[in-house]
DNA sequence: AGTGCTGCTGCAACCGGTTTCGGACCGACA
DNA sequence: TGTCGGTCCGAAACCGGTTGCAGCAGCACT
């Protein structure tokens, strides 16, 4: 009963019209008397009739489903990330294809395959080449997610440098702290390679001498740690560390605390995010607070109106505010007020403290 | 160049065929001439043809696709458990879309819907009612993933109750320790009911008193973080704490540095799930290691199986080994042995030490 | 020359919907 | 009674593939 075998040409000899009318009736579309559209309507309800999604797509000739790339997902970003993408496509029927390229060779093939399976693509920055994203372009539209694409290629980010920025002349100024360390991989995404944008901007803007290399870790918390075995065993310990993300900051918190060292009179140490853990853990993370969620649902719906032929596909970029948190992990007693800081774009609150 | 806009009727009329011979020499299925073949494939190449997805699944009657169906996601957890089962797909050409019921009422008509769009479904265990299982059951191919199903409805799970056992048994017996809480949601999900079950079990084998209620938190970190504020707070302290996860753990041994307790020796602290990060905190956790990419790898060949009809949809449930690693947060040194335990099923490798 | 077999190919039906187009019917009006 | 305008509905084309079946050519064999 109701099992989905139903089809439109069995409705319609069951309510004695044809399949026109039943179409136009599960459509609601054309006119139709209200006689003949009560009768199809009551066998549609009998007997559990569903238009069969590949019919509808093929004659509709859209797909009805969106597609989300990625390299691989880790911690809380990507969760937030998804979860934000997907709650705003279910919104509009459109169902959500992923795919994890994750180191595979043949991750190009993976994406144009799927490229033909969906009416849209968002793309996380610095998962594929702008070659690749160039070509994709032309045969659907594309959004890139945190991070910038190719030029006509529309994206959605979030402030990175300016933040970072006021984070790192934070830690010089207010906290005269001067040998700092980043910790994370810019070449792994444009976030990064923004956020280590700012931190050597920083030091720019302050005439002091450059930053050394980063720590080229990925961004998850055991990375984090791994760094912190590797900052702590040099010659020249930093005063202060500004993590790429949260999770690496949290590991290296745990590094830190492996080693002995007390936060934040030994040891600085900043994250990017903020997540739930970063008001949690003592001392609190002192970071930068992104709207993850929104900029996962933003991508949808341009995505989703781009798609729809809404909007032009013009590289319009659009860029989220930031915001930072000082908590008490860059030395803040719990009430302080740094000097001022700028951040994101459109209301940008600027600075907020917290416990 | 190459847009997918062409059509195989656009593409026998350059080759100077039928459409029935360009499917058949991209298909490579009949009986093609050498020379028709090299003629079609030429004009395929030339003008970088691809069969229209929805025209195939069409005729093919099947979606090349399946389903995952999850509450909402967080952790190491489900970001394992997602790449586990996309990479297994992907394999097989098959795609896969995300469904994340998330607290939305109308979970129900949504999941229905994607049934519509997928060959087969595969639901975390406690996101939908086993009528809505049921329901499903009947209309297309479903797998339940860690967790059991309705009878008739295959699962894929790992080994709970045991190891719970067996990990709390050594908590009591080898460490002597007596008044043990748990935390986690035992209604949240079937992998907590059952880690729930094993730790009471325990309790009974050993003619120990029953412990008192779980303290009933969700899975992540933060919950964690919160619980450990509940029970230190309490006027009977815990001497050890057995969780659900990792992730909890992890927030436990946070809120227990946060009330400057010393783990293990004024408070025991044990995880589930053995993820990366619970071998690099200080001290390393005494877990359960499973394995879970292999959980949702498993789970999408059974269900691939089983859309593709070569195994028979009848309840075969596969439980999957886990195994036991005792670190330091239970109170062993570094070395220590502790009395013999019991995991899953197949080579249940038993006891495994680390660090 | 007739028969049978094999290899290759095209016609047309089919998958399950949507939509255009035009015909049938009805009441209003000249 | 003839014409017109409007509503309702069905036949058929279409979306883009796959496939059963029949036909045809070429060849071997009788």
């Amino acid at each position: 009963m109701g099992n989905g075998r139903l089809t439109a040409r069995e409705i319609a000899r069951l309510a004695g019209v044809s399949v026109a009318t039943v179409s136009r009736v599960s459509n609601g579309t054309g006119q139709v008397s209200e006689e003949t559209r009560r009768r199809v309507l009551r066998a549609i309800e009998e007997h559990g009739y569903r238009p069969h999604h590949l019919g509808q797509a093929l004659a509709a000739r859209r797909h009805g489903a969106v597609g989300l790339v990625f390299p691989g997902l880790s911690g809380p970003y990507f969760s937030e990330l998804i979860q934000g993408f997907e709650s705003e496509a279910v919104t509009s029927r459109t169902s959500v294809h992923i795919l994890c390229t994750h180191l595979r060779a043949d991750s190009d093939t993976e994406v144009i395959e799927m490229a033909h399976r969906v009416d849209g693509l968002a793309v996380l920055g610095g998962t594929l080449s702008d070659e690749t994203l160039q070509e994709l372009s032309g045969m659907l539209p594309i959004v890139v997610l945190a991070g910038g694409g190719p030029p006509g290629v529309p994206a959605v980010r979030v402030e990175n440098t300016d933040s970072t920025a006021a984070l790192t002349r934070h830690l010089l100024t207010d906290h005269a702290l001067r040998r700092l360390d980043f910790v994370g991989n810019p070449s792994g995404s444009p976030d990064v390679s923004e956020r280590w944008a700012g931190f050597r901007e920083a030091h720019r803007q302050l005439g002091l001498p450059l930053p050394r290399a980063p720590i080229r870790v990925g961004l998850q918390q055991p990375d984090g740690v791994f760094a912190a075995e590797q900052l702590l065993r040099r010659s020249i310990r930093p005063q202060g560390i500004v993590c790429a993300n949260d999770e690496t900051a949290l590991g290296v918190l745990v590094g830190a605390s492996n080693h002995g060292l007390r936060v934040p009179e030994d040891l600085v140490i900043t994250g990017f995010d903020d997540t739930p853990m970063a008001a949690l853990v003592t001392p609190a993370l002192t970071t930068v607070r992104q709207p993850v969620r929104e900029l996962a649902a933003q991508t949808a719906r341009l995505l989703m109106r781009v798609a729809a032929g809404d909007a032009d596909r013009n590289g319009s970029t659009l860029v989220l505010p930031t915001e930072l948190v000082v908590r008490r992990s860059c030395g803040c007693a719990a009430t302080t007020t740094p000097g001022s800081t700028t951040t994101g774009r459109p209301s940008a609150a600027g600075l907020r403290h917290s416990r």
